[in-house]
DNA sequence: ACGTACTTGTAACAACTGTTACAGATTGTT
DNA sequence: AACAATCTGTAACAGTTGTTACAAGTACGT
């Protein structure tokens, strides 16, 4: 079966794997597509196995009690989905992953995934800085909800993106979805928008972001 | 030197543990008490070792750029701390951990975690799910965030708490805490609460909740 | 029991955000 | 090229929250 870049996933990769095909035989994991759009994994599923992303790429989100949507990421392949929750007391997944094209997923066994843990040293470290690494982006999502002003949580965000360069960057985002992962109404967000691009404080064109005034912009946060 | 419960620690229990002061002298780690209100970990700083409140309990926060303080949680002995970062590329802690109490921490090297984890199948289990159970409160206090309105949290929060029932139960907060948990203004928060108190909710006495009707509550969060 | 520090209740006003609605622009598809 | 679907800009209004300020209540230590 053809399959996407395995090894060079977060968690896979480094693992001095000879053979791939016998590898992935002798894991006994199975090998799946979705088409594009397809929920993949609901939000409260039991999940038992570790999910590794090899082709496409995926959205994450929330479902809140009053049927908004929060989205947490996008996830481009290669790399695992949920194993931040493989191994909680409940084994459910407290988001909705969608397939945003037609992709490929292996899913490996959660008894597997503790085999190979305990064989390779360096599959645990993977496995551990990965998560670690979930951890923090969670919790910098957090700190960026607790921003109480639509234009705090976009310039902080930008802020982010922006890495102190003056250069013009892409944020791969309609306003829309920006909004869907601010947790704020869609025209509030635009009308936040316009009067920071009014403001001479940034420029925006099409999905291209620019920062014009750095010390404006991180006023914004106070 | 004199310590805490250590092996009820949700990451340090059942290890089979015979000789508790010999396996900790052979651990390499050093115990240090912290007074009250000592900042224990503060935010950006560099973790190389895992933390172990043994006696006492400490509250997490994150300062936003703005100053402002974003509660996450408040932890009680035995537990380990910043556990889900120990492994992350940067290794920084992203929150601030102060004592609320006199406390006592064992301090754990991170390659002896690593060489514990290969040596222990019992203890990389703990670990594994006790990070994967801080991920989970971690997405929820992100749903939670991600609620519009404050009475909404609020609902969100307390169907949480009373876990279904009519009860009256005791929420260990004051009002500015909870506002800060919500991210939240403290008159803000004191203005939702005494609505839905005058609205026949919920009944609040002193810092204990209780719901006097659910249906109205859910709406809420609509 | 006294004072200090913290907590709560409340008010008025400004500021911000959500809702709804619609027209125009853009994109991708056939 | 034409169409559909999605995205963007904008408006008016209602609703919610933040800010600031102050008085009253409670908790705690000495």
């Amino acid at each position: 079966m053809k399959h996407g870049d395995f090894q060079s996933c977060p968690v896979c990769g480094n693992l001095n794997i000879l053979d791939e095909e016998a590898f992935l035989d002798d894991l006994k994991c199975t090998i799946r597509a979705y088409p594009k759009n397809q929920l993949i994994i609901r939000q409260g599923e039991v999940c038992d196995a570790l999910y590794i992303l090899t082709v496409g790429s995926v959205k994450t989100e929330i479902i809140t009690e009053n049927g908004n949507l929060v989205s947490i990421e996008t996830i481009e392949a290669p790399r695992p989905l949920v194993s931040e929750f493989l191994f909680s007391d409940n084994n459910q997944s407290p988001v909705n992953v969608t397939a945003l094209e037609e992709v490929e997923i292996i899913k490996i066994p959660k008894s597997e995934i503790v085999r190979l843990m305990m064989s390779n040293p360096h599959f645990m470290q993977n496995y551990l800085t990965h998560n670690a690494n979930r951890t923090q982006f969670l919790t910098n999502r957090l700190q960026l909800l607790s921003i109480k002003t639509i234009k705090g949580k976009l310039a902080h965000y930008l802020l982010e993106q922006a890495q102190g360069s003056l250069k013009p960057f892409v944020i791969n985002k309609s306003q829309g979805e920006l909004a869907e992962f601010f947790a704020v109404a869609r025209p509030s967000f635009a009308r936040s928008l316009s009067e920071m691009i009014h403001d001479g404080i940034i420029r925006v064109t099409r999905r291209e972001y620019q920062i014009l005034d750095f010390d404006k912009l991180k006023e914004l946060l106070v």
